[in-house]
DNA sequence: GACAACGTAAACCAATCGGTTCAGTTTCGG
DNA sequence: CCGAAACTGAACCGATTGGTTTACGTTGTC
């Protein structure tokens, strides 16, 4: 995303992305209409097409910065007061609690709807979240800490694997309207089981 | 989806299903324009209209219709010919195929993105596609033969986290455009590792 | 071969869209 | 407190949208 020349200026920035924000997030790329964001970022038109060439490129910047932001949330992983049994579970539950959030939830929907029409959204969105996580798990397996408890041979693999247990049962129910709000109690289990499952294949004999 | 009532009529409805799903799965609900549908299909738009009320109901056929086709689509489970491990890793290899093919993601991408504004949409979809498959599993993993070697207390979930394992690395790398066409040794690769920690978890001790 | 029912093509409608223009107001640094 | 830059609001544009209508072919059937 090389975007970023000649776009932006003016004081009144900040509200447009955080309007459209909103307004693309609810109601995705297409159904998004310029004078609805404009209205709700508390803007006039004119203003907003003083930043940006066109709607693609506001839609961009939205996404640049949102993902920009999630990149800068450090998971907490220097938890070496946790056994790395607990480590894995808070960071399932973290997971897990993100991907049925609101927003983690709206973001994923609008970037799997626009992906193919924007190829870059696609690979920035993949890279600052899914494949930023795994990174992230994979780092902390990697770690003395975690090799000393756990045997490993593709870390990143199985990072991958983590996460997507993460997503059993809830994500998709959530995704597609069958469940609004799952009960905590429900969390614990599902970041349980990912975690019981995955020490049976990665714990050292 | 109680439709159906006063919707459907005429010669050409298949071709107007046909068209419809094309337009839809390449464009989107809102990128898709009747017109274009019409032509697509072959069909004037006022055949188009005599059948559907509105572009909502014609949309909600389609998916229908689409869905109906899918859940007639049986995984060859009899496989009274295979070990446990092999009959996993064939559906392990099934359902990845699946996630990965044109059509599983278009059907996904477009789903994903009207969830929220036809809730019945959404669920029509995790009925007949993802909860369709974990079911299928289940039911496999509380078969006679699979009890024989595996151990597993909640068979649904079970077969829920063997369906997730079966999305790691490749299914979001193809979603958001990182990867076109993953090669089968990547896919045999990836069932392998699932049916491996599922079994970790799951083999009878 | 006539009579319905079905289908077509194109014009048409009101609404909305993304985007522009402009005359006038607000903001704010020097 | 002045002047330039930023912002406004509303009118405006051409294109496209979902949906309707009308006047005319096609199909098939008893």
């Amino acid at each position: 995303m090389n975007a970023e020349a000649q776009i932006k200026k003016g004081r009144k920035y900040d509200q447009v992305i955080d309007g459209a924000k909103a307004v693309f997030l609810r109601e995705g790329f297409e159904g998004a209409s310029v004078d609805e964001i404009a209205r709700d970022a508390g803007v006039s038109k004119a203003t907003l097409y003083s930043y940006f060439p066109d709607k693609q490129h506001l839609f961009l910047a939205v996404l640049e910065t949102e993902c920009a932001q999630q990149a800068e949330v450090e998971i907490l992983l220097d938890a070496t007061h946790l056994s790395v049994e607990d480590t894995l579970r808070m960071i399932c539950k973290t997971l897990i609690t993100f991907f049925l959030s609101r927003f983690g939830q709206d973001m994923f929907r609008v970037c799997v709807a626009e992906a193919q029409r924007f190829p870059e959204l696609g690979r920035t969105f993949y890279d600052s979240g899914p494949k930023k996580w795994s990174r992230k798990i994979a780092q902390y397996l990697d770690s003395p800490r975690a090799r000393a408890a756990l045997e490993v041979e593709d870390s990143l693999l199985a990072a991958d694997q983590l996460a997507q247990l993460c997503r059993a049962d809830l994500m998709l129910k959530v995704l597609f309207g069958i469940e609004k709000d799952p009960p905590e109690a429900e969390i614990d289990r599902i970041a349980d089981e990912a975690v019981k499952t995955f020490l049976a294949r990665y714990r050292r004999a």
